[in-house]
DNA sequence: TTTTATTCTGATCAGTTGATCAGTTTTATT
DNA sequence: AATAAAACTGATCAACTGATCAGAATAAAA
C-alpha cells in the first residue's frame, strides 16, 4: 500500500501559489482574478478550483506558504547566533533584509493580509493568531531570555517586540534601489537605536 | 458676482465620503461598491458619478479627508506643548489615541492606502508623498528641533521617526476593548521606551 | 489490456461591478 | 413668471467575476 500514488497535486498546488504571488505583486489584490492566476500558471481556471476549494482557500494557502518562507529565512539566521543580543540583531537584520530580497513575497503577503477576511468579517491583519504570529513569538522569546540572562535590562517585552516589528515592517516603504542611502543605513541604525532602548 | 451660488455640492460630497468610510469599515475595500455607498448615503449611484469622476476619484478624496482629520487631531495636541519632549510625547499619545477613538477612520484609511494604486500601478502605501506624509514631516521637525535645542541626543532623525510611526501604526492591531490591559499601557510604554532611545 | 482513479480543459452560468445617460426635480437668476 | 443652471434619479449596459461541470486526457493498478 502506497499512500503517495499521485504526486502531481502538490507540485501543481505550488505552481499555482507561485503564480498567485506574481499576480498579487503585479496587480494588487483587487485586480487579482482566478483567470489571471490561471494564465500566469499556464493552466485553466478549472484546475485552480480542482486543487483549491475556492479563491479564499487559495489565498489562505498562499498566505501560509509566504509566512513559512519568511519564518524559515529569519529563523536560520537567528539560530546561528549564541548570545541573545546577537539573536536579536540577527532577527532585525534578517527581517529587513527579507523584505528587500524577497520583495514580491512581502508585497503579496501584505495584499492578502489586508484584504482577506475571516467568515466573521475580521481582517486577517487584526486576527490574533495569524501565521506571522509565530515570528512574533520567536522575537518575544529572544527578548524574555535576554532579560533572564541579564543581557537586557527591564522593559515590557510585548511593547518592545511591537516597536521592533513596526520598524521592520516600515522598511517596505523605503526606496528599494540598491544604492539609495536611506535603505542602506536603515537596518544598521534600527539595530543601534533598539540597543539603546534595551541595554 | 457670487462664486458660491450652489453650495449643495460640497455638503453632498462630504455625505458621500462619510458613507464611503462606513462601508469601507464594514466591508473592506474589495467589498465596497458604489451601490453600497449610495444606499449607505441614501442616494443613487448616479449621484456619486455626478460629484466624483469615478470610484478612484472618490477614494482619493476620501483618503485626503481622512488624512486631514488625523492631522488636525494630532497637530492640536502637539501645539499645546512647549518643550520638544512634550511635543514628541503628545505626538505619540495623540497618534495612538486617534486610532482608538476614530477607529473607523483609520480602518478606512488603511483599506484605501493598501488597495488604491496610482496610474503607474504603484500602491499608495509606498508612494513617497502620500497625504499622511505631512504628519511625518511634523514628527521629523520635532525631532530635529529637539536635537538642536539639546533636549535630545544625536540620532538619525529619519530612522527614529520611522520607528515611532511603526509603533503608532501597530497600535491598531491591539485588542480595542476598553479594559484590555494590553491597550491601556501600550501608549505610555511606547513613550517610555522612545525616551530611552533619544535622551 | 482493461479498469479505475486522478488530473485537467474550456465553455458556460448567474451575479456583481463601475459607468452612462435620458429625463426629472430643485434651486437660483433675470 | 420665465429661464437657466445645478442637482439628482434609476434603469440600463458591457465587462468581468468566481464557480461549475461534462467530458477529455493522463497515469497507475489490476
Amino acid at each position: 500500500m502506497n499512500n503517495k500514488q499521485y504526486l502531481i497535486a502538490d507540485a501543481r498546488k505550488e505552481q499555482i501559489i507561485k503564480a498567485a504571488i506574481e499576480v498579487l505583486r503585479d496587480y494588487g489584490y483587487i485586480n487579482t482574478s482566478l483567470s489571471k492566476i490561471a494564465s500566469q500558471a499556464k493552466t485553466s481556471t478549472g484546475l485552480i478550483s480542482y486543487h483549491f476549494s475556492g479563491k479564499e482557500d487559495l489565498m489562505n494557502n498562499t498566505l501560509l506558504y509566504l509566512a513559512e518562507q519568511e519564518k524559515a529565512f529569519i529563523k536560520e539566521k537567528v539560530e546561528k547566533e549564541q548570545s541573545y543580543t546577537g539573536q536579536l540583531m540577527a532577527f532585525i537584520e534578517a527581517g529587513i533584509a527579507y523584505r528587500s530580497i524577497k520583495r514580491e513575497n512581502t508585497t503579496a503577503l501584505i495584499e492578502i493580509a489586508f484584504n482577506v477576511r475571516t467568515p466573521n468579517n475580521v481582517p486577517y491583519f487584526r486576527v490574533e493568531m495569524h501565521p506571522e504570529e509565530e515570528l512574533n513569538l520567536l522575537l518575544e522569546e529572544i527578548l524574555t531570555k535576554g532579560q533572564t540572562s541579564k543581557e537586557f535590562q527591564a522593559f515590557d517585552v510585548t511593547v518592545v517586540a511591537m516597536i521592533i516589528r513596526g520598524a521592520i515592517s516600515l522598511s517596505m516603504s523605503l526606496p528599494q534601489e540598491e544604492n539609495d542611502p536611506r535603505l542602506a543605513g536603515y537596518s544598521e541604525k534600527v539595530r543601534e537605536n533598539i540597543l539603546k532602548m534595551i541595554k
